[in-house]
DNA sequence: TCTGGGGTCCTAGGACCC
DNA sequence: TCTGGGGTCCTAGGACCC
């Protein structure tokens, strides 16, 4: 979808359409979640920190996040896609993979699909089509926002061959600077490097995914069912917090909004971590997996809470978090309960 | 001017088992 | 008194994605 939350925003605001409109939380330490495109001609982007993006971007619209209307929006979307198309795989609430292979003429099935999403939802989008998912992917930003890109492999390869590695998804800052500085900055030198080169840099499992990636060799299925194996909460304080007897009742509260949801959906998970950002912006988690499965209130608390004492932040904390995992495993046992595999036998 | 929230996957090392 | 090879599970950190 092209700029969504900022699109369905203007649906309750349609006087704001043509002007730069920045979806941001309110808070000191907020960012950008989506900014318009005439908000992006002022290098407004998302996870642009929202203080700086009112000073690039004075005259814009900034409006607070929606996700409950988002959701909504997204399940339109999505209802729309698989109305149209059997295998759909969502990715986030503004993108999915579909799977045109049973189609005699995909390029008139994709044409429809957008039309529909267009006309059911009133919001726009950009389609990308091509061989595999990467190739789809990159097709679909190439001519964003309303476009509409398809590509052979071939064609993918000599499109981009002179632009930045970072172009690919999968390769993110850290890996296209430790390319620069090899003097890999171009997709075609990527793909033409030796695999030697690539693996003595990245090991033998990035090295050589690299270089497939660069020529757009990947390929992944469209997987239309993907289960959630862990869910977190987590909160960024407004100022930095220090000290066990402020940050246990944050703790407890977002373990409380965690073990509710896990509940309502019946899933449980062994696993129960904590995440300490301190304000250094140094990453801290710590982990501990129980006998058994639990969404248990007093049980995540407890381990949460003994997790953080053990740890003993050594400096203010700027964010806290809460998580528990292996649910896919807990919520298979506890759909089925113990199979005849599972069993214990003793001769 | 600092940098959200919710996820996934990979790696490396250690414990433990046969 | 010295130590193989294969495997699983777990933890912690990091890169990356939307």
């Amino acid at each position: 979808m092209d700029a969504f939350y900022v699109s369905v925003e203007l649906q309750r605001r349609p006087d704001l359409a043509g002007r730069p409109v920045v979806v941001a939380g309110s808070g000191p330490r907020a960012v950008v979640t989506t900014a318009s495109y005439e908000a992006r001609k002022f290098g407004v982007f998302s996870a642009t920190p929202a203080s700086r993006a009112r000073r690039l971007c004075a005259d814009a619209v900034f409006l607070p996040p929606d996700f409950k209307l988002y959701r909504e929006r997204s399940r339109d979307v999505m209802a729309v896609l698989r109305e149209n198309v059997e295998i759909v795989e969502v990715v986030g609430l503004d993108e999915a993979y579909l799977d045109l292979r049973g189609f005699e003429r995909p390029k008139a099935a994709a044409r429809r699909v957008k039309a529909a999403v267009e006309e059911r939802t009133g919001l726009g989008c950009s389609i990308g089509m091509g061989p595999s998912k990467l190739v789809a992917k990159v097709a679909s930003d190439a001519e964003k926002p309303n476009g509409f890109v398809v590509l052979s492999r071939e064609a993918a390869r000599d499109r981009f061959a002179s632009a930045a590695p970072g172009l690919i998804p999968g390769i993110g800052p850290k890996t296209a600077a430790r390319l620069a500085e090899h003097g890999i900055d171009t997709l075609a030198k990527l793909g033409a490097a030796l695999e030697a080169e690539l693996t003595g840099l990245f090991g033998p499992r990035l090295g050589v995914h690299l270089g497939r990636l660069a020529r757009f060799e990947h390929d992944s299925p469209v997987t239309p069912v993907r289960v959630a194996k862990s869910e977190s909460r987590e909160t960024t304080f407004d100022q930095d917090l220090s000290g066990l007897e402020t940050l246990t009742p944050v703790l407890e509260r977002l373990s409380a909004e965690l073990c509710t949801t896990l509940e309502r959906e019946d899933r449980r998970g062994p696993t129960i971590g904590i995440k300490v950002r301190l304000d250094d912006f140094s990453t801290h988690t710590r982990a501990r997996t129980l006998d058994a499965p639990t969404n248990d209130r007093a049980v995540v608390t407890g381990v949460a809470s003994d997790l953080l004492r053990e740890f003993d932040p050594p400096r203010p904390v700027r964010l806290l978090g809460v998580r528990v995992a292996g649910l896919d495993r807990a919520a298979a046992e506890a759909a089925t309960g113990p199979g005849d595999d599972q069993m214990a036998l003793a001769v």
